[in-house]
DNA sequence: GTCCTGTGTT
DNA sequence: AACACCGGAC
């Protein structure tokens, strides 16, 4: 199936285990078609403003930066923290995103001459710890930017990926990030359209029903796997 | 473990 | 009023 054409080499039980929740996963809601952004640089500027923030808010947020013209690394380089905080306020934690905000695109400016293309040129292995070294880019900040403006196989684990997957006994409660990113990656094809897709079939899945609180178990597609 | 914060939901 | 939201720094 879908799976084959991906597939460079036999990827072993752990990797047809992940390739069937997978599939259960897309038959459940289909393709996810992510990420809303219209640029790299606005979906890099989406990852750091959606950390622990609903999508909804940051929409606005960035919705601001486009009125303004803003949404380009110079315009925000330039602007003050403040001025930038009051303007992506809708997005919460509007002082500490600022900064990180400003974080990065002084790395990009500073290292890449403001040029994105540039930026993930330098390849997955080598940019993804350069990103973790920035103040305000944690993993999964990182591997967003990688995986979804860069388009570099490098797969995004979020709250939703561990809930589900502790509450499918898959993983254990001690599981941290690099642990569960590895399952992934070491199990599965570097697959740019697969990691895309995987992900935002885990958010997908944690939004409508295994929720923080009054999860819907019973309509789960993974319930018996 | 605690702090950072607006907005929608319960 | 309390909780939840595609985290990360300290």
């Amino acid at each position: 199936m879908v799976f084959i054409s991906l597939t460079t080499g036999y990827v072993g039980p752990v990797g047809d285990r992940l390739i069937s929740i997978y599939e259960r996963l897309l038959s459940a809601f289909g393709p996810q078609d992510w990420w809303p952004g219209d640029s790299p640089f606005e979906v890099c500027a989406g990852a750091i403003l959606t950390q622990n923030t609903n999508w909804e808010n940051v929409r606005r947020a960035i919705s601001n930066l486009k009125n303004k013209d803003l949404l380009r690394p110079r315009a925000i380089h330039e602007l003050s923290r403040e001025s930038l905080a009051l303007i992506i306020r809708p997005a919460g934690y509007y002082n500490v995103k600022a900064g990180r905000l400003k974080n990065f695109v002084a790395f990009l400016i500073d290292e890449f001459g403001g040029n994105l293309d540039t930026m993930f040129s330098m390849g997955l292995e080598t940019l993804r710890p350069m990103l973790l070294d920035i103040k305000g880019i944690g993993p999964e900040t990182a591997d967003s930017i990688l995986l979804y403006a860069g388009e570099l196989p490098s797969f995004v684990v979020d709250v939703y990926t561990i809930r589900a997957l502790m509450r499918h006994d898959f993983i254990d409660g001690d599981a941290d990030y690099e642990g569960v990113r590895s399952l992934f990656m070491d199990h599965l094809p570097a697959d740019v359209e697969l990691y895309n897709e995987y992900h935002a079939l885990w958010v997908a899945l944690g939004k409508s029903l295994c929720k923080k609180t009054k999860p819907r178990c019973e309509e789960c597609p993974l319930s018996g796997i």
